[in-house]
RNA sequence: CGGGGAGUAGCUCAGCCCGGUAGAGCACCACGUUUGGGACGUGGGGGUCGGAGGUUCAAGUCCUCUCUCCCCGACCA
């Protein structure tokens, strides 16, 4: 029923005060998500960890196909040549790609590239795939790993070899790819909210930092507990740049061929990383119960005698059946010659949001006490209803979960005007702050700050995304004209 | 790629300076006593000491080479 211990899981976790990134670590380990891999940059995918991300693919797969995307799979291996065809493209990519040299023993004619990311594979296939207006637009995305040989590994928010999806799309107008780029990033951006309990900043990349190839990248930019952004997913209006690049058009209702635009839009599993990192605590990890692995941990505890015992055994054994047909994920921990204490101890680490304790005093009320894992609180609930009180209590809790991540990050988020205040502001969180859109102030900015501009923020009105209004003055940094407010930040 | 650190039991590490029977804690297995916030007793299983070469009667320990991992920076979802 419950899994025995894994390595480090019982380590002590390193405070968030005393090195953030070492609690990072730690609370990774305690969760038992990930297991080492003996590749640098790799990791295994334990049962916790691979289970969130069946959840997570579970969610975002219903909210894509209720746009009308269809679900495709292209291979790992593409041709080396094909990565070339887009200048931006092989440019950016070059460095950080896997080479296949070498197949049945032999060295091959043309060196292959481990698929850092499809689009190249998919829009020369769509030269075949599209001929008429009538084939578009043509949503498709795949569930894929991919590989991108980074210098600077970090468990789930920077992995060589990342489980992810690719959306791409293709359509018959500039303005119908640009419609939809906004409407998967609306995807995400609700996705974000409601599921993994994150309140994003959502706003469009600086140029410097668009995806290669792209005429415009949107982000998702929620913030961490120690004020840092990280980037949980993208959203690129490709304009016509791959189609140009691939010779894909298609016959208009005018009879003559025009070029296809493309989308694309992906979501990886560094989602996993930041939800640790926005909700953890210094105990262990903490899952919203949406994606907990284990949603409620029923802990009985046994009475001084055999008939005692046995009544707690038989009503912990009814509460998991009732909770379990109930449709949650539920762990009832009857591991023997455990005491209730470290059972407890052992489902906080793992961040179970919900335990539910049921000993003979318990029973002698009818009740069993459930405990908050965010916040510690004990409430005794009636084991007559309980799935009523246990569905009451995980939803308050989801929601508990996503207004604390909004809370620290409105709280670290300052608007400013000169480059002392960034500096101050850079420091502990995000600085909305007029910048003048030149790369090298960008620049000057990380160098002096390690922060970098994240993105222009959009405003969502009516479902769909609409630039904040100007806010013509000088550039917080260098002073030069700026026309618009930059969320300024350091990053993962 | 630069700068640090580390490879010895499943995990965390001691042992290395000063060569001589491979250890501790936790975890694991068995039995018993416990059980409302990390229990205890007794017994037990488990090791090519990262790899290769060298020195030596003898190498975890000394020498040479090598591989790997982790952490901190620049590249990135």
């Amino acid at each position: 029923m419950v899994e025995q211990h894994g390595q480090g899981a019982d380590g002590p976790i390193t405070p968030r005060a005393t090195a953030y990134a070492q609690w990072y670590q730690d609370i990774v380990a305690a969760a038992e998500l990930l297991d080492q891999a003996p590749v640098r940059g790799c990791w295994i995918f334990r049962p916790n960890g691979y289970l969130i991300w069946e959840i997570f693919q579970r969610e975002l797969d219903a909210r894509f196909k209720r746009r009308g995307v269809q679900n495709v799979y292209f291979p790992l291996l593409i041709p080396q040549s094909y990565i070339a065809r887009e200048a931006e493209h092989v440019e950016g990519f070059s460095p950080e790609l896997a080479v296949v040299t070498h197949g049945g023993g032999e060295e091959l004619e043309e060196p292959l590239v481990v698929r850092p990311t499809s689009e190249t594979v998919i829009w020369a296939t769509l030269r075949r795939w599209i001929r008429s207006h009538r084939d578009l637009p043509m949503l498709l995305n795949q569930w894929a790993n991919v590989v991108r040989w980074e210098k600077r590994p970090r468990a789930f928010l920077r992995t060589t070899e990342f489980l992810w999806q690719e959306g791409h799309t293709a359509h018959a107008t500039a303005q119908e790819a640009r419609d939809f780029a906004l409407t998967m990033l609306g995807v995400y951006e609700e996705f974000l909210q409601t599921v993994v309990g994150m309140a994003p900043i959502v706003g469009e990349k600086p140029a410097h930092e668009r995806f290669p190839g792209a005429v415009a990248t949107f982000t998702l930019e929620p913030m961490m507990q120690d004020g840092r952004a990280l980037q949980a997913g993208t959203s690129h209006d490709l304009g016509a740049n791959f189609a140009k690049a691939f010779d894909v058009t298609y016959q208009g209702e005018d009879g003559e061929a025009h070029p296809a635009y493309a989308t694309s839009w992906g979501m990886t599993t560094r989602v996993i990383g930041g939800m640790l990192m926005v909700h953890g605590d210094d105990r262990g990890a903490i899952f919203p119960p949406a994606v907990a692995p284990v949603q409620v941990a029923i802990v009985p505890v046994s009475g001084r005698d055999a008939g005692a015992t046995q009544a707690v055994d038989e009503a912990a054994a009814t509460a998991r059946r009732d909770l379990t047909a109930a449709g949650y994920r539920v762990a009832l921990d009857d591991r023997p010659g455990l005491r209730p204490g470290a059972k407890f101890f052992h489902w906080e680490r793992r961040g179970a949001p919900l335990r539910l304790e049921i000993g003979p005093r318990d029973l002698a009320a009818g009740q069993a006490t459930a405990v908050t894992r965010h916040d510690g609180e004990k409430r005794p609930i009636p084991l007559s209803g309980l799935t009523g009180a246990v569905q009451a209590l995980l939803a308050g809790l989801q929601a508990d979960l996503a207004a604390r991540a909004r809370t620290i990050q409105e709280s670290r988020t300052q608007t400013v005007d000169d480059r002392a205040a960034l500096e101050l502001a850079v420091a502990q969180g995000y600085a909305l702050a007029r910048w003048c859109e030149q790369y090298d102030c960008a620049t000057a900015i990380q160098e002096a700050t390690r922060a970098t501009i994240r993105c222009f923020p959009l405003q969502d009105h009516d479902g769909s995304y609409h630039p904040a209004p100007t806010d013509p003055g000088p550039c917080a940094w260098c002073g030069a004209p700026a026309q618009r407010r930059a969320i300024v930040a350091r990053a993962y």
